[in-house]
DNA sequence: TGCAGACATCGACGGGCGTCGATGTCTGGT
DNA sequence: ACCAGACATCGACGCCCGTCGATGTCTGCA
């Protein structure tokens, strides 16, 4: 914008996203932007009642289980997952909410073009 | 799955995502993941056209000209942007086929539980 | 031909991320 | 009381990421 009626400046038709918006999303986008965690929520996805013990969900990945322990609590953080100790098992569940929150970004016109 | 017919384990009710599909969306959302570039790509699709030019984008953050650059390079080496040179002026637009890969995501039973 | 402006690239810095082996904590059974 | 197993935590390592100032490249104009 560096003189208004220039060619340069592209008017606005729609509403931005706010900066705050960006910022409380951008956390749930960045705990599923890996392979692994992917992997991870649609393996409890796909199990029945949304949820999956931790001993299963190791034998699944070529990793130790430091490291899948280590990308639950990070899903686990972000609010994705759900943690349910049952005895001596673990299991998580998926919070359709917040899976909800970052579906609504690509349904609204928040990132779409008119 | 220490042994099979143990209480542990958790049966699957659908198919979870491929460990090739987890690693192509993956970029895509590591791309995302960040409230500047959210905001990016908003100010883009919010824009006449869905695209807008690089100097509306610098003056839109508190940001160096050169992190600006940086970001944009990063979302359209991931295929989420455009780069189309008309003389001084450089506009980057959305690709919606992008955006649709990673809305599939969500839309489909992939990571919402049955 | 030379200059000014728009944008990209480079090199560097601090911090966070993914992975690991080792160890700690809790539970259920003997 | 002890032990074995399930899971979390810790400390460390290499690597990538976000940001910056400085510099390079290209375009249009005088």
């Amino acid at each position: 914008m560096s003189d208004p009626g220039l060619a340069c400046c592209t008017p606005l038709t729609g509403t931005p996203m706010s900066v705050e918006q960006a910022e409380q999303v951008a956390p749930l986008l960045k705990a599923l932007a890996d392979p692994v965690r992917l992997r991870l929520v649609s393996l409890i996805a796909a199990s029945a009642g949304g949820e999956a013990c931790v001993c299963d969900l190791n034998v699944a990945f070529d990793l130790t289980q430091a490291t899948i322990s280590h990308h639950l609590k990070v899903l686990h953080s972000a609010g994705l997952l759900d943690r349910e100790k049952r005895g001596v098992w673990v299991y998580y569940a998926v919070r359709p909410e917040a899976l909800a929150a970052v579906a609504n970004l690509f349904d609204t016109a928040a990132l779409t073009p008119a």
